[in-house]
DNA sequence: GGCTAATATTTCGGAAGGCTAAAATTTTGG
DNA sequence: CCAAAATTTTAGCCTTCCGAAATATTAGCC
């Protein structure tokens, strides 16, 4: 079969196997992924502003404000106005969410490791590597 | 930096680049992508049960019905008693049900096809390496 | 045969997350 | 100074998920 007909069986089942994998990794987190996910571009940033933040999480802003509001009453964010700006909002963590990320994380990648080890290394690199070649290559697509 | 420490960096970023991709390709489908993928599902399968739905989507069998509300009220999908076990449903695709699944199959073959045209033949054939070896492996894991 | 288990589905209530459109506020440009 | 632009928030709606309760059918056992 050619190329891409191969690539539309193949996706849906990818999509799938990629999503278990993570649902695995993420298991017992108290979290939606998608939280988790906002937390982590928060994080990256160290502050931002609404809008910012819907860029990277590529979704509306009003949607961004929402994930905001369910985080902020978790007390893992908080909302700040911006004294140069006073339209725009300072999204940062608070002590509290930056604990708590930097647990998440830790405890995530304990978890990769303990499931890839059940493959053997050479397997394990392949894998990985094949994670960058996507990465990379995708990058010139979208 | 460790092989487990650059997945769990890379993987979040790669869950959206993969979804980016999954977008650009349905573009412009009147169908949600877990409708497509239930519609997919009940197509590969011919004829099958509620139970055989979510277990197969992996969601709940209540979200396996609510979804076949959604697809019979399109007129794609339809359900039928089953004689030997009426306890059971027979789910199965309606003659437009058949007909948009290959239409839409068809079309986003051709979108994969002119988004991987941007790429080189010997990154075409990587990205696809790429994805088959993260299935296979994949596979062992979960 | 008749009562009880187990099986298969549907329905209900509730939460997350997404969207658009409209309202509110502040800044900026003419 | 006033209109337009920028930034958020709010409100209303949709899809999707789940678990628990309700319903219907079948299977097993005495």
């Amino acid at each position: 079969m050619e190329k891409i007909e191969r690539l539309e069986r193949l996706y849906p089942e990818l999509l799938g196997r990629m999503g278990r994998l993570r649902a695995l990794v993420h298991e017992g987190i108290d979290l939606t992924y998608n939280q988790y996910k906002t937390l982590l571009t928060i994080a990256d940033s160290g502050r931002c502003s609404l809008g910012d933040l819907g860029r990277e999480l590529e979704v509306a802003m009003s949607s961004a404000s929402q994930m905001v509001d369910r985080l902020v009453l978790q007390g893992l964010v908080q909302r700040e106005q911006d004294a140069d700006n006073r339209r725009q909002v300072i999204i940062r963590l608070t002590p509290r969410g930056q604990a708590l990320i930097g647990e998440l994380r830790r405890g995530i990648v304990a978890r990769y490791r303990k499931l890839l080890k059940a493959l053997d290394p050479a397997e394990q690199e392949e894998l990985v590597t094949a994670f960058e070649s996507i990465a990379r290559i995708l990058g010139k697509v979208t």
